[in-house]
Formats: structure tokens, C-alpha cells, sequence
RNA sequence: AGGAGCGUAGCUCAAAGGUAGAGCACUGGGUUGUGGUCCCAGUUGCUGCGGGUUCGAUUCCCGUCGCUCCUCCCA
């Protein structure tokens, strides 16, 4: 084979295809039912958009994101998840002066330049919920309540809720100064990427799989003991509204999430059931975003689901029901004048909305009705030369094989009738 | 970027330093124009690519490309 698809970059197929569509709709189902409208933004934006949205220092500005100049030499960045190109479109099309809460969902590719493994890929698929304008803590659950929704309507019911704050800018400081006063005298015993983030980014030594990091980090301050009282008191809420919901959480002091827009809730939901990739969902409060993309202050909170870990888990579940390529209607013919008034018939019922198809790969009749059969026909029509000769047609019902001649005048009438007494 | 594994028929997978196999699928026949089950027969391969060792390599060695999983982080 001389020509594959690049690195990471997949072909979703028809086979694939049935799971897409059951996570889309549910998705296009379940958004609305929560308020919450569509909005497309661009696949790509210019690079500052995320490295200053997503911030200079996470791994995914760092080292993750496709950037090339285009022609007028200006740099630009496939969007590596979307938030921040809706919060650039929220300011751009002047959403605050228009409503006062929006409330927005979308779906598409995303890309981010990693090494492919099970449930990750180079281009991705997010369905994910922004709402911009309120600071309530029920809005918080609400998110997660949506994220859950989908995910359960989807037959995933083995899935697990992490919760944590990492309160506002000012909580995060102080902890981080008290953090990095901990971790100061295992500097030795931190891996090496960590040792680098006691400089740039100590809240990301929290979420180390590393052994040693984590056993050290295990007995360091935890960042929820360090909230602002108006912080505590958002995530007391937060977390009321939750049981209220009766959504069940596990608090995790070390979950801190790799961008650094976040503020107060951040949440993730996963499931055991996938790889070493097993986050699904992932979320949390950005209160300070807007500001930072030249807007008033203007608190957020949102989540993003990843399509590809979803598909890999309905792949794995019984009892999905997919709808595969079936056939009403499958017309049989035995030569070229049988096949060329065929034609015309077929034309007929499908203006009549019925799935049909005519052989193309010059099956016996035989092989014709075992193509028929195959793709599930209700009624397969014969017509033959003799047939033809008397202006009839044969239908036979697939199911019992009871066959009855009549008149070619009368057919699509009488296929209608065959299908609907099914 | 580093580590591990795997590339054989359309698919799933065997084999073994000496002629490359099975199941499924497909085609034909049993049924001159009748599916599902059954029986019989048939088609299918640059064994990923390049080099080396050898009388002989698909098998052993080296390289290369591709895929997969893992580490890190995340959707």
C-alpha cells in the first residue's frame, strides 16, 4: 500500500459510522433540551488566540499544537480545543450586549500534535457546552449534569466523577507559594519534568503520574484549604447543588487540569473501561478568560467530551442499537431490456421514500436474492422476460417466500401494501 | 521524544531454514429464473519494503516504512 492517512490522523468509516451518529444525536438532542444553541467556529485561528487563551505554558501550547504560517506569513494554529475560539467569537459578535447568559454547544475536529494511542489521535472529535455570563454554582452543576446526561443516555452508566476548586487567581498564588515551600526539600526526589515545574508551573506536579511526585505530593497542602471565603463558599454550593442533583463525585485535591484558564470547579468525568486514556469528559469555570480576550470580566464555565473514547466504549457495549444500510426493496432482473425498464421502477420507489437497489455486479438471480437477503429486504421484486412479456412483475415476500404475480401497472401499490402489512 | 509488540489471502489468524495453509467471505454447481441451512468444486498471496547470512529465507540478522500499545499529559 503506497498511500495511508498521516500519523494520527483516522478515517472514520461506514462501519465506524453508526456510533458517530448515535453520539451526535444524542448530543443534537440533549444540548437543547439544557438551552443551549450551536455555534461553529473556525477550525483554525490565529495562534495568539490559544497561546494566550490557553496559556504559554501548558503542554498543549507548548508542544502540541499545529501551527504554520499561511501565505501572508501571519501564524496559524489548528485549534487544539475550542473554548477559547468561542470565547474570541463571543467578543467578536458582541454576545454580551445581546443576551445576558449564553448558553452555547458544539461539535467538531480538533487537533493536537502527540504520539497516537488507543483513545487519542492527532485529529480528534469534541462535543462540548460553554455558558458565558453567570457565576452561579447551580450553573456549574448544571454543566455537569449535561455531561453526565449524554453520557448516560448513551447507555454509560460505569462512569466516575472527579471534582476539586482551584479557587481564584489570588487562592492559587498563595497556595502555590506554600506548595513550592513543600516540595522544596524533595526538589531531588521529583522526576525531572517536575524539578522544571517547581519553576514554571508547580500546580502541574499535582497532577504527576510519577510515583515519587505523587507519593510526596500525597502528604503536601491541599489547594482547597487555601480558597478565598468566596471561593469556599462557591464550591460548598457547588457541591450542595450536585447532591441536590444526586450526581455522586470523588473529591480529587489533585486534579488541576492542563490549561490554565480555569478557575474554581474543574471536573472530569472517566471510565475504567478504556486505556490509559480514560478521560471522557473534562471541565471547569473560567472566570477570568473573557478578560483576559479584552472583554469586561465576565465568569464562564463549560466542558468538553472526546467523540473517539465514546465510540470506543458504545464499540464495546451491548446493546447499542445501530442503524446499518437495509433494504426495502431489492428489484431483481435477468438481462439488459429487464434491467433497463428496472431502472425506472427503482426510480419510483424511491421517490416513495422506499431503500431500494438493483444488482450492478451481474448476479444470477440466484445471487441476487442471497444479495437481497443479505441486506435485510423486505420484498425482493423479480422481473424477468416473462414477466415482462405480460406486463407483470413477481414480488416475493422475503420473510414467509410467498411470491405473487402482478401487474406491472399495479406495482409500486402493491410493494406498498406488501411492506406495510409486515 | 523514549520503551515494547506486530506487519502472511478481502477479513480473522496458522505454519516453518526446503513447493505458503485454515476458517470466514466471494464465485460456480447441486436447483435451465429463486435467498437463508446443507453438500461439492473453484478463485485469491512481490509473506510491508530494502539489504545481508545461506545451496536455499516467508522463517535468522541489519536497516527502513507502517500500525498498535505503553511512559508523559490529556478529550
Amino acid at each position: 500500500m503506497k498511500y495511508y492517512a498521516p500519523k494520527g490522523l483516522n478515517d472514520i468509516t461506514p462501519d465506524d459510522m453508526p456510533y458517530w451518529h448515535a453520539v451526535e444525536s444524542e448530543v443534537r438532542a440533549t444540548m437543547p433540551v439544557y438551552g443551549y444553541e450551536e455555534i461553529r467556529t473556525p477550525m483554525m485561528e490565529k495562534t495568539e488566540v490559544f497561546a494566550r487563551g490557553v496559556g504559554e505554558e501548558t503542554d498543549v501550547v507548548e508542544k502540541e499544537m499545529y501551527t504554520f504560517d499561511d501565505k501572508g506569513g501571519r501564524s496559524m494554529t489548528l485549534r487544539p480545543e475550542n473554548t477559547a475560539s468561542v470565547v474570541r467569537a463571543y467578543l467578536e459578535h458582541k454576545y454580551y450586549g445581546k443576551e445576558e447568559l449564553s448558553k452555547w454547544y458544539y461539535l467538531g475536529p480538533m487537533f493536537r500534535y502527540e504520539a497516537p494511542q488507543k483513545g487519542r489521535s492527532r485529529q480528534f472529535h469534541q462535543y462540548g457546552a460553554e455558558a458565558i455570563g453567570s457565576n452561579d454554582p447551580a450553573l456549574d452543576a448544571e454543566m455537569i449534569n449535561l455531561a453526565t446526561d449524554i453520557l448516560t443516555s448513551l447507555g454509560l452508566n460505569e462512569v466516575g466523577l472527579s471534582l476539586n476548586s482551584i479557587g481564584c487567581p489570588d487562592d492559587r498564588e498563595e497556595y502555590i507559594e506554600e506548595l513550592v515551600e513543600y516540595l522544596n526539600p524533595f526538589k531531588e526526589e521529583l522526576c525531572e519534568d517536575c524539578q522544571a515545574r517547581l519553576e514554571t508551573n508547580p500546580l502541574r506536579i499535582l497532577d504527576c503520574k510519577n510515583q515519587a511526585c505523587s507519593s510526596i505530593v500525597e502528604d503536601g497542602p491541599e489547594i482547597t484549604d487555601y480558597l478565598c471565603s468566596e471561593c469556599r463558599d462557591h464550591f460548598k454550593n457547588v457541591k450542595k447543588y450536585l447532591d441536590q442533583l444526586n450526581l455522586s463525585y470523588t473529591m480529587d485535591p489533585n486534579l488541576v487540569r492542563g490549561l490554565d484558564y480555569y478557575t474554581k470547579t474543574v471536573f472530569e468525568v472517566f471510565s475504567s473501561d478504556l486505556g490509559a486514556q480514560d478521560a471522557l469528559v473534562g471541565g471547569g469555570r473560567y472566570d477570568g478568560l473573557v478578560e483576559l480576550f479584552g472583554g469586561d470580566p465576565t465568569p464562564a464555565v463549560g466542558f468538553a467530551g472526546g467523540i473517539e473514547r465514546l465510540v470506543l466504549l458504545l464499540e464495546e457495549l451491548e446493546g447499542v442499537e445501530l442503524k446499518k444500510r437495509e433494504l426495502d426493496v431489492y428489484l431483481a432482473t435477468l438481462d439488459r431490456e429487464t434491467k433497463r425498464r428496472g431502472l425506472k421502477l427503482v426510480q419510483r420507489l424511491r421517490n416513495s421514500g422506499f431503500k431500494t437497489e438493483i444488482d450492478y455486479l451481474e448476479k444470477s438471480l440466484q445471487g441476487q436474492l442471497g444479495y437481497a437477503d443479505r441486506y435485510g429486504a423486505d420484498v425482493t421484486a423479480i422481473l424477468g422476460p416473462q414477466e415482462l412479456s405480460e406486463d407483470e412483475i413477481t414480488l416475493r415476500d422475503m420473510e414467509t417466500g410467498e411470491q405473487t404475480l402482478v401487474p406491472l401497472s399495479d406495482f409500486t401499490e402493491k410493494v406498498k401494501n406488501l411492506l406495510e402489512s409486515e
